[in-house]
DNA sequence: TCTGGGGTCCTAGGACCC
DNA sequence: TCTGGGGTCCTAGGACCC
């Protein structure tokens, strides 16, 4: 039987997952904004309509959604973990291959169902995940991903197709990639179009029909993969075991902006905590821990200044407070007493890229940090912020979350309705 | 007259994604 | 006043090795 995949996601994820609690909203115009409130990054369709763009600045737009009864919120990223981990778990009912792709999509291999009903499959999966989750969906099929994912765009432009396309008859998807612009196709991204354009490329068909060797030369061999991709010849393996993580960063703009030593180092020990939670999930451990500070290239006329830096430790570790104390001699190592016109700092962060698994990482001769007590004491902090909530346990040089004055906005976020008991949600009969 | 060749590893930067 | 955060992959070029 052929191979087919089907890319399935979430209407506007967050705005849907904000709808489902609350069924005021369900025929108003919904966008969310990304952290500190800072830009709209999910728009329902009437938001759309109303021409709020994605990654639009809320500033710019605020009149504009008092004026037209827009519903902002914050972004609720506990809510919405939680409602794409419940809508996954509707996918594995229909398919045990499943690769979740991102937070809102999921490839699911269909290959073992006959073509003629792949179809009604996926209109009974849309359906029910609707009735278990509430999160309306689209589902494309294709023989490789990029032609699912194409599907998908299509099933979610063309309302007649009832939020479903299935691309794996080839007379149909030859119709079908004449008419889509190849500025939709997965992989093709501004400077790839620009490219694209200049070669006379308009719609999907024609990248297809391009010779794959001087596209290779001009974007490398992801291009050439993207053509076989859509010539039905599959190059990208459904992933079903999510892959070792590479990297590993925390970083955020601060609500206001910071112009004292003692609150940056702050900042990045906040920052090294989440990173130490974030490393022991996955029990990896790091030996280089890179910290980076800089103003904002939208305070024009201000000083400017950018710093970065990178720490060694003697070895890996996951361990709070040697990855805090890393941080903060990553600003004493760069900072610098301000002048008349002090630097304003807008953002901050720590990030690492050589993650290793701590248990089988190599041990240090000299500088051994005490593994025997740091698991014990980090597995009970963890613990502690389980069960009474983030930053319940924090070191002390990271502050308490209610007294850092440069936190990360979030004015209008809803509660985390499925998984606090404090913040169930609550309906009223008469 | 007359430059070695071939390999690995690392990093920075570009591009793209959600 | 107010402009997000966190990833991946690929390539070119330099450093280094024998």
């Amino acid at each position: 039987m052929s191979r087919a995949i089907a890319l399935i996601d979430g209407n506007s994820f967050y705005c849907s997952c904000e709808r489902v609690f609350d069924p005021k909203l369900a025929a108003v115009p919904v966008i969310v904004l990304s952290n500190n409130d800072g830009c709209a990054i999910a728009r329902t369709a009437e938001a759309k309509a109303l021409g709020i763009r994605m990654g639009e600045p809320y500033f710019k737009i605020r009149d504009l959604c008092r004026r037209q009864g827009v519903r902002v919120f914050s972004s609720n990223y506990t809510l919405y973990g939680d409602m794409s981990a419940r809508t996954n778990a509707v996918y594995r009912d229909f398919s045990p291959r499943v690769e979740i792709y991102s937070i809102d999509e999921s490839f699911l291999d269909l290959s073992d169902v006959r073509e003629r009903e792949r179809l009604e499959l996926a209109r009974d999966l849309r359906a029910t995940v609707r009735a278990w989750t509430g999160i309306p969906t689209c589902v494309g099929i294709g023989p490789t991903k990029t032609l699912a994912k194409l599907a998908n765009h299509i099933a979610k432009s063309i309302p007649e197709l009832g939020g479903v396309c299935d691309l794996s008859d080839e007379d149909e998807r030859a119709a079908w990639l004449c008419r889509v612009h190849v500025g939709e196709v997965w992989g093709i991204g501004r400077a790839s179009l620009a490219k694209l354009e200049a070669m006379g490329v308009d719609t999907v068909a024609d990248l297809r029909d391009l010779d794959p060797r001087p596209v290779r030369k001009a974007m490398t061999v992801v291009g050439e993969r993207i053509i076989h991709e859509l010539r039905g010849l599959a190059c990208l393996p459904l992933e079903l075991l999510p892959a070792q993580r590479k990297g590993c960063a925390v970083t955020r703009s601060f609500s206001k902006r910071i112009e004292d030593r003692a609150t940056l180092e702050q900042a990045v020990a906040a920052h090294a905590t989440r990173l130490g939670e974030k490393l022991r999930r996955g029990g990896l451990g790091t030996n280089h821990v890179s910290v980076f500070y800089h103003t904002s290239e939208h305070d024009r006329g201000e000083p400017m200044r950018s710093v970065s830096t990178t720490v060694t430790l003697p070895e890996a570790t996951n361990d709070t407070l040697a990855l805090i104390k890393a941080a903060r001699l990553g600003v004493e190592k760069t900072w610098r007493e301000p002048g008349e016109r002090p630097w304003r700092y807008s953002k901050a962060g720590v990030v690492t890229t050589d993650l290793m698994l701590l248990e089988t990482s190599p041990r240090a001769l000299i500088g051994q940090l005490d593994r025997e007590r740091s698991g014990p004491l980090m597995a009970a902090i963890d613990t502690c912020n389980v069960r009474f909530g983030r930053g319940s346990v924090v070191p002390a040089r990271a502050g308490l979350e209610e007294k850092r004055a440069w936190s990360t906005k979030f004015e209008m976020r809803t509660p985390r309705y499925t998984t606090q008991l404090a913040e169930l949600p609550t309906a009223q009969a008469y």
